[in-house]
DNA sequence: GTGGTCTAGACCACG
DNA sequence: GTGGTCTAGACCACC
């Protein structure tokens, strides 16, 4: 599954899971109606609690990334989220403000969104 | 201060206000030596508890933006912040998730990033 | 039969066939000794696995609305199923709740309820 | 509060707690901007443990009912929640079922339908 | 086999 | 003092 957990890390481990996936969504790594691990067996493969990788699977439920059935699984519903143009202003500000007072200079900034943004969208066309 | 607090926000709000005074600070709007605002005036200017600001305050301190003296307040004591290139393209690729799953298109979001970069730089050279 | 089901529909797929076959039951085009579609010919039409059509017959059964022969299929037993007062008006409340949140006003949910409640009497007298 | 969990009811426990709020906000008894019982507190009071307040809050939050705040506390956001009209349908139409086949006549029906709605609607002007 | 719920109890984050 | 997260482990519901 290319999920990786940093203790490093400030965000809760099941908001990294989340993030994770979210990041393989976008790739296209996950397409559309594909299935997601077993949360137990993606617990079991990143050392953490089941009820964890729960939390994950739940938050892409409610952002409407993937379904979740009972008896059967979790699968990509979509590949869009519902996000306001104001928070997602705000997230990137947020984001670069960290880069420009890491001290790192205009043009490796974009050399860094460009690679980034490559990488997301190679699966979007 | 041009400091505003969100209740619609998923941040915490000292985060919220840390986030702020650090875009404050890459702009160049709080520049080197500058006084913050005393702690119990910008919490009674934005309405929200003393300690809460105090919490904004100490993780400025504790990424060495600001110096906090006992007596004198808080003063910038650099526009510089150290962060790992591992964590600074963590937080960056996982904005953009955000932005790309909204349906950005790449150009669009291209547009925003330098936008943002315009405003959080102008005070940088 | 007329029972679809719908992946978007919060209960679980047995449900929505228990459901549904109840609906048809109240309606009367379920008549009493009418038989019930074997379980693997209304799991192949409604494209579901053959367990989760026998999980609504044994709720059927277990509500005494249909007898289950071996060999012979199920038959409509009853056209009335206990129920408390209290979970009858529980039952009730639940569902009004979900209207009246939904910010309907009144006079538009009685004549839900009434129109509702026309096509599920029709055949009672 | 006046809420109460009940055994014999088939709904998870959390969502008791959370279907037995939607009634108290659709009531008027919590008011918009009103603060819902610590989550500690109201599991103390109803002998279930906290996280299964927690689960029932989580509802109440992703339906936007109410708003829950760090250090704070859960207060009412809001007393309308979103549900497509199919959905408020199919969830009338199951319970009236339930009704029908217990044997109720219609004018004892409708006699509940408008109790129930009276008291629910008690604050909604 | 799958996910969901619940418990008990610990520790952290926030205001 | 508030809610959030995480763990360990049990049992249930669904397909």
């Amino acid at each position: 599954m290319l999920l990786t957990i940093d203790t490093a890390d400030r965000r809760a481990i099941y908001q990294q899971v989340a993030d994770g996936i979210k990041a393989l969504i976008a790739r296209g790594d996950l397409a559309e109606g594909a299935p997601l691990p077993p949360v137990r067996q993606l617990a079991a493969d990143l050392g953490v609690n089941l009820n964890t990788i729960a939390a994950a699977y739940r938050e892409l439920q409610s952002d409407g990334l993937i379904t979740v059935k009972h008896g059967s699984g979790a699968v990509v519903a979509s590949r869009t989220m519902e996000r306001s143009d104001d928070e997602l202003r705000r997230t990137l500000r947020t984001a670069l403000t960290q880069l420009v007072l890491a001290g790192l200079p205009k043009g490796r900034i974009l050399n860094i969104v460009s690679d980034e943004l490559h990488t997301l969208m190679k699966g979007t066309k």
